[in-house]
DNA sequence: TGTACATCAGTGAACGCGCGTTCACTGATGTAC
DNA sequence: TGTACATCAGTGAACGCGCGTTCACTGATGTAC
């Protein structure tokens, strides 16, 4: 009785609200209106009560339908959070790119410090969606396909300062030492998706890196840092600042 | 009508089992019993099927109880939370300090190793009540008082091997600059819960490395290294093993 | 040692709630001739 | 350009589920005299 949903369909609708005004039937203009409605009614529930308390009823309730004809535009609850989640890794990726293209070109100090400010200003302000993408995954909720490539946009920012940093000679080839086999093999698949100015050495670091960045945020944004570090934002600022710096000076990038 | 329930008796009951037998009435020990039971079935729930499923009626179905018999041993669904976090908490600080105690003692990187080893261990075998600590915020429940003790045992053993890394002079104070102001007052909290013999710079290094242990372990069980690690066991904690002893590098614990 | 009263454990029924999902249906929009 | 049929959006009712919590109650255990 549904209708075919094309999955693909539905991310166009919601990521590219504004493609030029083809000829497209009054049906299909509605749907695709309903569908992104639906899809931001969505957005705010998680924002103001996270993603456990996300229900279709509540959508619908908020847009004035009935429970049922959420259907006819979304296949069930588990695929409206695949569209948060793939929401949240594009919303975030577009944070990061633009603090960090923001910043001086020729200055790889600044850009990475630029995309860190960028990645815990965004999630400090979207703490749920942060907690969707890093936190505990859903109970009974597999992440399919469709989340990688979003999801890789702000790694893909950081690999662009690690080439960089390698093309800048900035990394300290003498202290780069060679890998074990094992380890090696384990970054294999990283290894694939990354260019081969950047060697292994510096990969393995890369990965340090952008766990301490989430980590970093996480631990703020969980209440890790309760009774660690001040309470005052600027002082916490300061803190994660501080801490980037010495994350960044494993990489080349201080 | 419910009867004057202690909570700091609660605990005890849960974590102190075996205590000398002293002249306690039938209904003392009944109630002592049951309690453990009930936390003990909780925490079974909890490994299963995560805390957003946990529930009392579960619970009392398990035990064989009528569900409301429950709130005779446990005020609320909240104070069982408490309970399973304050107990998670302190079988990670058992797991983490045995490791660490099991290490020769004169070598400060295997003891640091032995300690990453095991709340990385840890976490594999209990990945809920890791999730329960250290992902995502249950949504609606603040943590008590309680947990602060049992949640700083782990800390307090990196603050350990840090003190014993100065105290060796193993940490290099040539590269140890004097921190900014703000930065010096937004660690004021830790400051003061750490001996004086580690100076600023280590203690911002040591959260550095803190930061880095629990989210590496958080990336690797939330599916964040799906696609960048390989996914077998022993490359996995090949790789978990380089990027500590990295980590460790930072705080003179290689 | 035995009895009277107080305390407590567990029962069973109920309240009120919200959820995801299905299904047969009406009425509006789109399309082919 | 108008008509006949096909497609689709939204409705309303229902199914079946589970939850936390309250409350008046029976019967067992504990205690004071």
């Amino acid at each position: 009785l549904l209708p075919p949903l094309s999955f693909a369909g539905i991310i166009d609708a919601v990521t590219a609200p504004d493609r030029a005004v083809t000829a497209r039937t009054v049906r299909e203009r509605a749907r695709e209106e309903l569908t992104r409605e639906i899809v931001a009614a969505a957005r705010r529930q998680l924002a103001v009560e996270g993603a456990a308390a996300l229900s279709l009823r509540a959508v619908a309730r908020e847009l004035g339908l009935v429970s049922s004809a959420v259907y006819r535009y979304v296949a069930s609850r588990d695929e409206l959070l695949t569209l948060l989640i793939i929401e949240a890794y594009d919303t975030l990726g577009g944070a990061v790119e633009g603090a960090e293209e923001a910043a001086p070109r020729g200055d790889l100090a600044a850009r990475w410090q630029a995309a860190c400010a960028g990645f815990r200003r965004w999630s400090l302000d979207h703490p749920h969606e942060f907690a969707l993408v890093f936190g505990s995954p859903v109970p009974g909720y597999a992440a399919p396909q469709d989340t990688i490539g979003p999801a890789s946009r702000v790694p893909r920012v950081l690999i662009g300062l690690l080439a960089a940093a390698a093309d800048a000679g900035l990394v300290d080839h003498e202290a780069a030492r060679d890998l074990p086999a094992d380890v090696r093999r384990a970054l294999s698949p990283v290894r694939a998706g990354v260019p081969d100015t950047i060697p292994d050495d510096l990969l393995a670091r890369g990965l340090l890196v952008w766990t301490l960045l989430v980590g970093a945020v996480s631990f703020e944004l969980f209440g890790h840092t309760h009774n660690v570090v001040d309470d005052e934002p600027d002082l916490r600022t300061a803190f994660f600042t501080d801490q980037m710096r010495r994350a960044a000076e494993l990489v080349g990038l201080a």
